[in-house]
Parts: C-alpha cells; structure tokens; sequence
DNA sequence: CGCGTTTGACCAGCGC
DNA sequence: GCGCTGGTCAAACGCG
C-alpha cells in the first residue's frame, strides 16, 4: 500500500491495554490523519467497498468458525460419553492386571509422548496429538482410586520448541516454580528435571521437563494438578486476562483439551524468539501474543468493527472536519 | 543471610 | 527377594 508511508495505523498496542475509550479516540486521530494526508474520494469509495467486502468476509468466516466450534464440542462430548461408557465396562475385565500403577501409567505416557511429539512436529511448531490416546490410557487404567486421583489431579502436558543449544530445563510459564530433583531416565539421555509450583505453599501442582529423546530442541512439561491460587501475572496486573486454555503463564501457546477430566495438551513456540528463553525474549513473547490475541480480539468484535466504519465514513469523507 | 539449585541418598513400585 | 527405575528428600552449595 502506498499510504503505509504516512499513515501510522497502529493502535498502540504496546500497552497491550484492553479495549478502551482512549484506543478508539486514538484510533479516530490516526483515521483524522490518514484522511487529511491524502485521500482522493474515489481511493476513499474503492477503500470502503473493499473494507465492507472485508467485513463481509470476517464475518463469514466467524460463523463459519462458530459452527465448527460447535460441532467440534459435540463431537467432543459425544467421545467423552463413549470413552466413559467404554471404561466402565473394561474396569470389570482389567481388574486382574493389578500391576497397571501410577508409575506404569507415566512411564507409558511419557514414551508415548515423546513418540509422537516427533511426529508432529509442523515447522517450528511441535503439534502434540496424544491426548485422545492417553486419556484413552488414563482412563482406562485399571486402578480405580489411581484413575480417580488422576481425574481429580488434572495433568497437562506441554511441549516447547526450543533452541537445541539451549541446555536449560525452564519452561517459562509464569508461574514460579521450585526444583527439586532431577534425573536421568532410562528411555532418554536427557535428565528430567522436577519441579514444584513455589508460588503458595500449599499449592500441589508439580511440573516435570525433558527433553524430548528424539528431538532435543523439544522440551515437554507435564504439570499435574491446578493452581490453588491465581496465575501470578494476574495478580500483577497484567491487562489482559487470558485463561488457561489460552495463555499458559505468558508464552504464546495453544491449547488442546478434554475437558476437566483428561490430559491436555499444549503447545508452545518459543522459537520465534531467536535466543534462549530469557527475560527480554519473553517479553517480546508476550508481546507479540498480546498483539495478536488484541488484533484477533478486535477484528471479531463487531462493536470495533462498526467504530471503525464509522470512522472511516464519518471522518475520512470529511477530510475538512478533521481539525477545530 | 536467605533463597533457589544441585546432587547423592533414600523410598516405593514393578518385573523377574 | 532382588535389582531396576522413577520420584522425592535434604544437606551442601552458590548467588545476590
């Protein structure tokens, strides 16, 4: 575009800041300038049709998103119910294979996990698909009480794209977590490290990172159990307020989840930042996410989109008005 | 000096 | 019972 030049059209997201009154006058002053800069009135018409078939497409496309969110949820309910159903029936049969424990139950799923962590991995962005089958494996272990803690103590299991000469074990979530042991495992070479989440005292969530065994640039934490308190960046006021589907502590991630009941995955890309995971690198994280879920957030919002084109028409075609 | 990390020791589950 | 393994503990250590 041409115009890109001139116009400053940032929203000045940097404050990452929600929504706001002050956002919209900002935005007016930018649309004031960007129609007294230059704007011949047919550039200005073919702007506006080509920003309503925009619109039209957006809003398309959020149906079309809704729908599928829809569907997908029913889908989701509908394989819960029959993953239930099924388990309860081969808790009868499995009652004989006493030995299916916690530890067996792990070791199964980390291996499992780093298996397919490999297989998935999709241009820096490690896509980690394991939780139909390990919640097939968490729910259909044999050991009733085991099965029931486990439900109750909600495991998430996050995979971070890393650099390879990153030799550290931090997965940079947010929330403050305490080492207290690491080890070498059998399958992998690579120490796994034990965390424990110092931020309450009384908090139970423990996060243990590996690298994974086939590829070293891929770190996997599993946490097991939820927070008791709240994420620690909400409590230092960080603007927006992301749940935990969407922002794992203040890396930009992705979530796919089961329900309240099953392991959820989670991926991260920290490899858009260049370096190592580091305080400054977060931050451009958190900032780039913050920008998008922002961008993301207003483009859906049809009051933001109506301030816009109410802006557009109502100040660039009076490009005379735009001063007192 | 306080706090977090490191690391060897210890414990418990599991297979043989 | 024994050895292997994963998970945890706690003393030692390092750092700010």
């Amino acid at each position: 575009m041409e115009h890109s030049d001139h116009v400053d059209t940032s929203l000045n997201l940097n404050n990452a800041k929600p929504f706001r009154n002050d956002s919209k006058q900002e935005l007016q002053i930018n649309l004031i300038d960007f129609g007294r800069k230059k704007c011949p009135e047919k550039e200005v018409d073919a702007l506006e049709d080509e920003l309503k078939k925009v619109r039209a497409e957006n809003q398309r496309l959020t149906e079309m998103l809704t729908i599928t969110c829809d569907k997908y949820n029913a889908l989701r309910n509908q394989f819960k119910e029959y993953m239930m159903s099924k388990n309860d029936s081969n808790e009868m049969m499995d009652d004989g294979i006493s030995g299916s424990k916690k530890r067996k139950y792990d070791s199964e799923n980390n291996t499992s996990n780093n298996k397919k962590v490999d297989g998935h991995f999709l241009g820096g962005v490690v896509k980690n698909s394991d939780e139909i089958s390990s919640s097939d494996e968490y729910l259909s272990s044999p050991c009733k009480k085991l099965k029931e803690e486990h439900i109750k103590e909600k495991i998430t299991r996050v995979s971070v794209q890393t650099e390879t000469s990153d030799t550290s074990l931090i997965v940079k979530d947010g929330y403050q977590w305490r080492k207290y042991g690491q080890k070498v495992t059998r399958d992998n070479p690579c120490p796994r490290a034990y965390f424990k989440c110092s931020f309450a005292p009384t908090c139970p969530v423990k996060k243990k990172v590996q690298r994974s065994a086939e590829d070293q640039s891929i770190l996997v934490a599993t946490y097991e159990g939820e927070h008791t308190h709240p994420h620690p960046s909400n409590l230092e006021g960080t603007s927006t307020t992301p749940t935990r589907s969407t922002m794992l502590g203040s890396v930009p991630c992705s979530t796919t989840s089961h329900g309240s009941s099953g392991p959820a995955t989670i991926t991260l890309d920290l490899t858009k930042p260049t370096k190592p995971a580091q305080q400054p690198n977060d931050d451009r994280a958190l900032h780039q996410f913050l920008v998008d879920q922002m961008a993301s957030s207003l483009t859906q919002n049809p009051s933001f989109r109506a301030a816009l084109a109410a802006a557009i028409s109502g100040k660039i075609l009076q490009p005379n008005n735009h001063k007192d």
